[in-house]
DNA sequence: GCATCATCTTA
DNA sequence: GTAAGATGATGCG
């Protein structure tokens, strides 16, 4: 018989039922005959990508005969996967096919409930079965089996004679069949699972998997379970008692709900054990040598040419006549994928599973041409010592327990002065078992080594994120800081803060994002050696061989990031300015500001907390009766129910998931008492959990201070955000929203001093658009908002009416926004048209505006990106976008993003302008909330600093961007109001 | 337990 | 119409 004579299997009768007892643990059984230098054998399940592919991937994907291809595609791609990865010699894809099994037989429930399969899937089964032998592999479909279970016999029969086996599937009842050579690997997302990867995933082991299938139920399935024992509480159990037979011998010690259900429906177990259990002991009447691959090119390929054309897979068909094609039998051929981003990632993830994994040909990423030290003795410290106090900068990275700096204690450090050359100085790791611990150096010997060359200016530090390390650092005492900025011209550089300067769009700024974009190379994950998740261990707690390829895979990292960054940051001026002028200085700037924090009024919030929580139960109350039953006022869902389905209300519109939609914008529309309550609740409510409840929750308890983190890069603009508590949203809108901003106050004998700047970004617009009736009404210091209405209505600004300015308001807004006269409407409550015409009048007295909003975008088509007013580049990657919404997307933002990037470079510039001269003993800065700075200074020095804040934040561009040699010919004034008081509402 | 949605807060 | 982050509810596995 051929390996492809799939059609010669006898059917199984699915009224004889499989003999448990007798049946072969794949799981468990011996596998140390097995060698796995050899090609793996491949186990497709055929049915999985199927359905998956067809389902995740778009139905737009058709031939011009109206075919839809998608699960042809995606099945495809996969096959072509594992042939390259594995060049294996010997595979096989299995299929379920209609015909019912012992399963069935077995329960009425089993699979009862699957929707009819789609017409459109069902039509592309045909041509997957041809594909399948038309590239030479094996296919198997055996009436009354599922895929799963040849898949078990097979992977049983395998293992048995020596081989080891990759199962591609994405199912997860296949777990039961993983052992030290049989993993688990999903094509389609790339996510590789082997025994350690059941552990993590589920908590245990491969061969307790039919027992956690069978506690847990699969209701997709119609196996019922053992009610109220979840995916946790099975995982608990059977780590307590190993296996479901032990659990019912002491079900009497079994507490609660489960041990209750566990005797009810113990009569169940049986049955539902076995339905979960794949067989592996199926007469599949072929044995496995004949699973082999044709690998004769000339086979089959006038079959699959005809196949690709009728497909019109014409990227396929190309490659058919490339020597390399993997149907050709070699594994080498070039990549032929219609999704070429969902297959990047996917790529990136096999190669990130490759470096766990130890099966066969599977290579490990490691590189071997590399030094990585740990230091454990005096002598190999004393030459560290000398290497780094001789170098003229070096990486420098902490590795601690937490990556919150305020709760953090330092582990280790990691050093590099050259590219794959790297060294760990384990300190306090404390893993019991671990004999390297009793080895490590003393960490205040080694800190009072390193301080002098940590805080020697003359050395550069290059660093990962420096600002957390300079936290850390300054925990033990040691001021890096100054070599963060004060040798601006040195080769201290954060390679984060780098790639943010150089590109902000084209990757994240984490270390191993940096590793996988620009050195192609995937990192030692913190989860990879620390765990993920509940079961996550600190950085102590992780064995000191481990941590230290770890940490010295991060030092050598940074050093190889920052020889590349230095060479792309030399071939561009610019973005080394902003880098070392602008970002580094920041840096050092928010990294006091977080080590300041601001005073709360903690009784204060307490009792806000409390008057808003009676309140809060007051309107539920009220909402109960208006409603007649009580709901979670809370959920959207329940309240769009109750408003539209049951009280009858009328207006109500669906959100994209089908639930009502019940945001503010439409129940302000509605005339309803249950409303009006709703509106109220939900104002309160948010104001106790988003802020009087979580800023006592993260007030420090000595001091009652709250440290915010700043991350600067992350946004798209060179925009800080904050965290942790985010103290760039505290309310101030509403009445009872500012109370919040009470609560933030100055220590006795100091005020709360805020100082912004007025209308920055329209200031922007003028400066940018030139446009005369703007800088203009800037230059004369009018009201804008009313000198808009007034220049756009043909009035005297004395005649402009509050209705009249709150339009302009708008619609200036929404030029900064990139606006659309939709959104213009759907903002000012008028027809589009009615909008429409606003703007056109708009743009009538503001040519110059009309024109910077054409310049903009075409300057974001023309180069891909736009530039902020110090150069920053900020990339506009979807302005070419394929769905049009996205690319119209892309315009606004690119519109936008000069004002709100200028602005930002602007604010940072005024933060280091204020640092240099703030008298730091009697004023502190605190935070930055995008156009305004919060400090607290001593009450009888306000008005001499407020001066000292007002004349550098109004300087910035006229002096200290000239200092730094950045020469801007700004077009009106830069204005910053001030004000100070005991809060920080007072001072706004 | 973790991700996503809907909502609401800011500049 | 731009840029963010936090929360509770809900749904998935």
């Amino acid at each position: 018989m051929t390996a492809n004579d799939h059609n010669s299997h006898s059917p199984i009768n699915p009224n004889t039922l499989p003999n448990f007892a007798t049946m072969p643990n794949v799981a468990t059984m011996d596998t140390t005959h097995v060698d796995k230098n050899q090609p793996p054998f491949i186990l497709v399940d055929g049915s999985y990508y199927l359905f998956r592919t067809y389902h995740a991937l778009p139905k737009t994907m058709q031939n011009s005969q109206g075919l839809v291809t998608n699960a042809i595609r995606g099945t495809l791609n996969a096959l072509l996967k594992l042939m390259r990865r594995y060049h294996p010699t010997h595979m096989a894809v299995c299929f379920d096919t209609k015909s019912p099994t012992f399963r069935h037989a077995m329960s009425e429930e089993y699979k009862a409930n699957r929707p009819k399969m789609d017409i459109e899937l069902a039509e592309q089964i045909p041509y997957i079965h041809r594909l399948v032998t038309a590239l030479g592999i094996p296919l198997l479909r055996i009436e009354g089996a599922e895929a799963d279970d040849i898949i078990g016999t097979l992977a049983y029969r395998a293992v048995a004679e020596g081989h080891h086996v990759v199962i591609s599937t994405g199912d997860k009842d296949m777990m039961q069949l993983i052992n030290d050579c049989v993993i688990l690997e999903d094509s389609f997302t790339g996510k590789m699972t082997d025994s350690a990867g059941v552990v993590e995933k589920f908590g245990i082991n491969p061969e307790q998997m039919i027992d956690f299938l069978t506690l847990m139920g699969d209701s997709s399935d119609g196996i019922k379970g053992v009610p109220g024992i979840g995916k946790k509480t099975a995982k608990d159990l059977l780590n307590e008692y190993g296996n479901i037979d032990n659990m019912l011998k002491n079900v009497a010690n079994i507490k609660g709900r489960a041990g209750k259900n566990l005797l009810e429906y113990a009569d169940d177990i049986p049955m539902n054990a076995q339905l979960a259990t794949i067989v592996t002991d199926l007469e599949v009447g072929q044995d496995w040598q004949d699973l082999k691959i044709n690998t004769d090119p000339c086979a089959h390929i006038n079959e699959l040419r005809e196949l690709y054309s009728e497909l019109e897979f014409r990227n396929e068909l190309a490659s058919l006549d490339h020597p390399n094609h993997p149907a050709n039998g070699n594994g080498h051929g070039t990549q032929s994928v219609a999704h070429s981003q969902a297959d990047a990632e996917s790529q990136a993830q096999i190669a990130k599973s490759l470096q766990s994994s130890t099966i066969g040909d599977i290579t490990d990423s490691k590189i071997h041409d590399r030094a990585w030290h740990t230091i454990l003795d005096e002598s190999a410290f004393d030459n560290l010592v000398q290497l780094l106090a001789s170098a003229p900068h070096f990486v420098i990275d902490t590795e601690t327990t937490s990556v919150y700096w305020r709760q953090a204690e330092l582990v280790g450090l990691s050093f590099a002065v050259q590219a794959h050359e790297a060294y760990y100085i384990p300190l306090t790791h404390a893993l019991e078992g671990d004999e390297l611990i009793a080895k490590q150096l003393d960490r205040d010997t080694v800190l009072a080594r390193l301080k002098p060359i940590l805080e020697n200016p003359n050395i550069g530090k290059i660093g990962q994120h420096l600002k957390y390390d300079a936290h850390i650092l300054s925990l033990y005492d040691i001021n890096l800081l100054g070599n963060i900025h004060d040798k601006p011209n040195n080769w201290a550089m954060d390679t984060m803060l780098a790639s943010y300067v150089i590109n902000a769009a084209i990757t994240r700024h984490g270390m191993d994002d940096l590793a996988r974009h620009y050195l192609q190379t995937q990192t030692i994950s913190f989860e990879d050696v620390a765990g993920k998740g509940a079961k996550q261990v600190s950085f102590d707690q992780v064995a000191i061989d481990i941590a230290s390829d770890y940490a010295c895979e991060d030092a050598d990292i940074t050093y190889q990031l920052f020889d590349l960054f230095s060479k792309k940051l030399a071939d561009d001026t610019n973005n080394a300015k902003l880098l070392h002028e602008l970002e580094i200085p920041t840096a050092e700037i928010l990294c006091q500001m977080e080590a300041n924090g601001i005073l709360i009024r903690r009784p204060f919030l307490n009792e806000l907390s409390k008057r808003f929580d009676e309140e809060i139960i007051a309107l539920e109350k009220r909402a109960y009766e208006v409603a007649g039953e009580e709901f979670n006022l809370g959920s959207p869902k329940q309240l769009g129910e109750m408003l539209f389905d049951k009280l009858g209300v009328v207006g109500g519109k669906k959100t994209k998931t089908g639930q009502y939609s019940t945001g503010e914008a439409v129940l302000s529309k509605i005339d309803h008492p249950l409303v009006d309550i709703t509106l109220e609740y939900r104002g309160l409510s948010k104001l106790k959990s988003t802020y009087t409840d979580a800023l006592d929750n993260v007030a420090d308890a000595k001091t009652d201070r709250v440290h915010t983190s700043y991350h600067q890069a992350l946004t798209s603009t060179g925009r800080l955000s904050s965290t942790d508590p985010n103290l760039q949203n505290i309310p101030i809108r509403t009445a009872t929203g500012r109370l919040i901003r009470q609560a933030f106050i100055a220590p006795e004998g100091r005020v709360i001093l805020a100082a912004d700047y007025s209308q920055i970004e329209l200031r922007l617009m003028a400066h940018f658009s030139g446009d005369k009736n703007l800088t203009h009404a800037f230059n004369e210091g009018l009201d804008i908002h009313a000198a808009t209405a007034a220049e756009v209505l043909g009035k005297e600004v004395a005649e402009v009416t509050a209705t009249e300015r709150r339009n302009a308001k708008a619609i200036n807004f929404g030029l900064l926004y990139g606006m659309s006269a939709f959104g213009l409407a759907k903002q000012l409550q008028m027809s589009r048209s009615e909008a429409q015409d606003y703007i056109d009048m708009y743009f009538e007295r503001y040519p110059g505006v009309k024109d910077y909003m054409i310049n903009t975008r075409a300057s974001a088509y023309e180069h891909g990106y736009i530039e902020t007013i110090l150069g920053r580049k900020l990339y506009t990657p979807d302005i070419n976008h394929s769905n049009r919404m996205v690319k119209q997307g892309a315009e606004r933002a690119a519109i936008n993003a000069p004002l709100q990037g200028s602005a930002a470079d602007l604010i940072k510039l005024a933060m280091i302008a204020v640092d240099k001269v703030l008298p730091k003993e009697q004023a502190k800065m605190l935070l930055q909330v995008h156009d305004e700075l919060v400090f607290e200074v001593d009450a009888d020095k306000v008005d001499e600093i407020s001066q000292l804040i007002t004349n550098a934040m109004q300087d910035v561009l006229t002096a200290t961007a000239v200092e730094k040699g950045w020469n801007v010919n700004f077009a009106v004034p830069l204005l910053v109001e001030t004000d100070s008081g005991q809060n920080w509402d007072e001072a706004h």
